[in-house]
DNA sequence: TCAAAGTTTCAATAATTATTGAAACTTTGA
DNA sequence: TCAAAGTTTCAATAATTATTGAAACTTTGA
């Protein structure tokens, strides 16, 4: 197969799994794409290579600099910008799960504080039963966020086989 | 604070959440509401709470029932269905892991596979990284499949605790 | 300083996804 | 058996989200 061609199975399958999972389908495929080459891309060469406008690629890469992902780079005696994938995968990972955390779980975090913080009134039984849902959803949030410490500060496929070893 | 109102704030969070994950926001609205209520509610309670039509509350909560979230019940004398929340946090992570991992990584973990095994030709150095990047997020995504796997044989939140504190 | 190269913005539009609601269908028990 | 109660389906529509592309803006170096 050519290279060429398995790029863009690669590039689709990102950004189709991507969609799914809230990231834009764009954004996905760009990312796909800078981290199946070594070296940074111009806007020009991302357009060219997955057919997207101008526009779309400039908001995109900048959503994908914001994230931690990739970053710009100058060429000597080029004046375009070219963009380069952090190719490391823990740190891939790590961004990820930072950014996805301060947008989605402080939100119900915060939520989940304040309601525990909260006097609710009403049928004894189904406060008791609505406060005990509240209890065990922050307490397990939590557990969630310190599992994901631990993965982040993991820098390797190395030491996560050691771990995961360990526990078993 | 009134529990109706409390209730509303969570479902309304749930659903926001939800979404920015890929999940229908009514979907999360419909889970988060027959979780905040100890007994179960018919297709016509639900819709009465959360302002939905009957044919966007029956597709959504069978396939809250698809995902293992909800079950049916059925009240003595009485020829509705009702509708429960699995209640308990831990297997309620792990039906939402289980459905996910089924959908999206399954399909991300097979392309991997097949790259791995397919003869890519190209500039020998492209192709290198680009195999590269292919071997790690493959190595990668079985770590995270075995992380799964440990987190849903976890039962419940003490064994949780344990674990991190043991790890720290 | 100014034109060429490059980047950003954003209103209009397209594409996707979710929702409605009414009709068809199914089940129940008198 | 059949009408009432309840459930499901799905085409039409609404809502949301992503994308385009052209105009405005910025930077660079001769």
């Amino acid at each position: 197969m050519e290279l060429q061609e398995a790029q863009m199975q690669f590039i689709q399958t990102w950004g189709s799994v991507g969609s799914s999972w809230g990231i834009p389908r764009s954004m996905a495929q760009i990312h796909a794409l800078l981290l199946a080459n070594a070296d940074g891309l111009s806007t020009e060469e991302v357009m060219e290579e997955i057919k997207l406008s101008r526009g779309n690629v400039n908001i995109n890469l900048r959503e994908l600099i914001n994230w931690g992902l990739i970053s710009k780079q100058n060429k000597l005696g080029d004046r375009k910008e070219y963009f380069k994938a952090e190719h490391e995968i823990w740190s891939v990972a790590k961004r990820i799960i930072e950014e996805r955390k301060k947008r989605e779980f402080v939100p119900i975090q915060n939520l989940l504080t304040e309601l525990k913080a909260t006097k609710i009134v009403g049928p004894k039984a189904k406060v008791a039963h609505f406060k005990g849902l509240i209890d065990e959803l922050d307490a397990f949030l939590s557990q969630m966020d310190q599992l994901s410490e631990l993965l982040v500060k993991m820098k390797n496929n190395r030491f996560f086989n050691q771990f995961i070893k360990f526990l078993k």
